[in-house]
DNA sequence: CGATTCCCCTGATAGC
DNA sequence: TGCTATCAGGGGAATC
């Protein structure tokens, strides 16, 4: 699942193809089956006849990355939000439209997790960018670049983990939620930006932090252990391009590493990796999601 | 009001 | 073999 490693390989994905390119068309089969709740989402037909309009002829300018969020800015001050939530990535190719179905000859985009093509956006190259998204959960919207900082989508997201979080605004951020897990907070996007299932049970699993752990027990030099760990794992998993365990691709539809460098997620009965440990890897519901963690050297 | 559950969606997997 | 049940999960809404 993206979170801010996939949606950073993705970025700089966007920035190296899509410079100067304009959108010519918009497709998308979203509104088709999809019964979408929110009236702002491509997903209401209504809202993506709009979408389609205001950007068709627009430039691309650049990319950018906000917590999990991908944010296209283009001509025109307009800029694209897409979170791509579960299963969704974006992809850049040569692709046709064919019985009712957008395919590619292109090799790599032969992967069935690819395949699940529900946004197109047709570039001025004659290449696509699209958008697979296999259980469509993704949320695109498009909004005015200058009234970014109005936008509910992005107003309540914490602070950037890599982006100069200094160890004391880290505290303070844990500190805004007094008697919670600490799995909870890690993936609670107002306290930091772009940290969700795997990466926090890879921080927490490296700093030996049980994920039910409530943060006022937790002491400063833990904290400072699990600050250090989570740049070094958030930093791996770019270096990585991404954790590809799931759906996730990058651009080119290439597979990331992180997934080979689990230490923890998904580890479910099998023995702990770290030396002379011998603890086994569980797993339980924590906050509505599966925490993985060590029984015994995480406390 | 904070905490928990539901819901969106569909492919993979397990059980019968 | 083929069917059904369960699971995966980000985040917003509904409910406890």
């Amino acid at each position: 699942m993206p979170e801010l490693p996939e949606v950073t390989t993705t970025v700089r994905g966007l920035n190296e193809v899509l410079q100067k390119l304009t959108i010519k068309n918009v497709w998308s089969d979203y509104f088709l089956r999809t019964t979408s709740k929110s009236k702002i989402s491509i997903k209401n037909k209504k809202y993506f006849d709009h979408f389609k309009k205001e950007i068709s002829g627009e430039k691309f300018l650049s990319a950018e990355r906000r917590g999990k969020n991908i944010l296209i800015h283009l001509t025109g001050g307009k800029t694209i939000l897409i979170h791509m939530k579960m299963t969704g990535h974006l992809l850049y190719g040569k692709y046709y439209f064919k019985n009712g179905k957008w395919k590619s000859d292109e090799e790599l985009l032969s992967d069935p997790f690819n395949q699940f093509i529900h946004l197109t956006f047709s570039l001025s190259n004659g290449k696509h960018l699209a958008f697979s998204d296999m259980r469509k959960f993704a949320k695109v919207i498009l909004f005015e670049t200058a009234k970014r900082s109005d936008l509910v989508d992005l107003e309540p997201l914490g602070p950037e983990p890599l982006q100069d979080l200094s160890f004391d605004t880290f505290k303070k951020q844990i500190n805004t939620k007094k008697g919670k897990k600490i799995k909870t907070v890690l993936m609670d996007q107002t306290v930091l930006a772009g940290i969700g299932n795997i990466y926090s049970d890879e921080i927490l699993w490296a700093s030996s932090i049980h994920p039910e752990r409530k943060t006022e027990k937790i002491s400063d030099s833990d904290l400072k252990t699990m600050w250090i760990n989570m740049k070094k794992i958030l930093e791996s998993g770019i270096e990585m391009g991404g954790d590809s365990m799931s759906d996730y691709r990058n651009i080119y539809g290439q597979k990331g590493n992180f997934q080979n460098a689990h230490k923890v997620y998904r580890r479910t009965k099998q023995k702990c990796l770290k030396k002379g440990c011998g603890g086994t890897i569980l797993r339980k519901v924590i906050g509505g999601r599966s925490a993985h963690f060590c029984s015994k050297h995480q406390k």
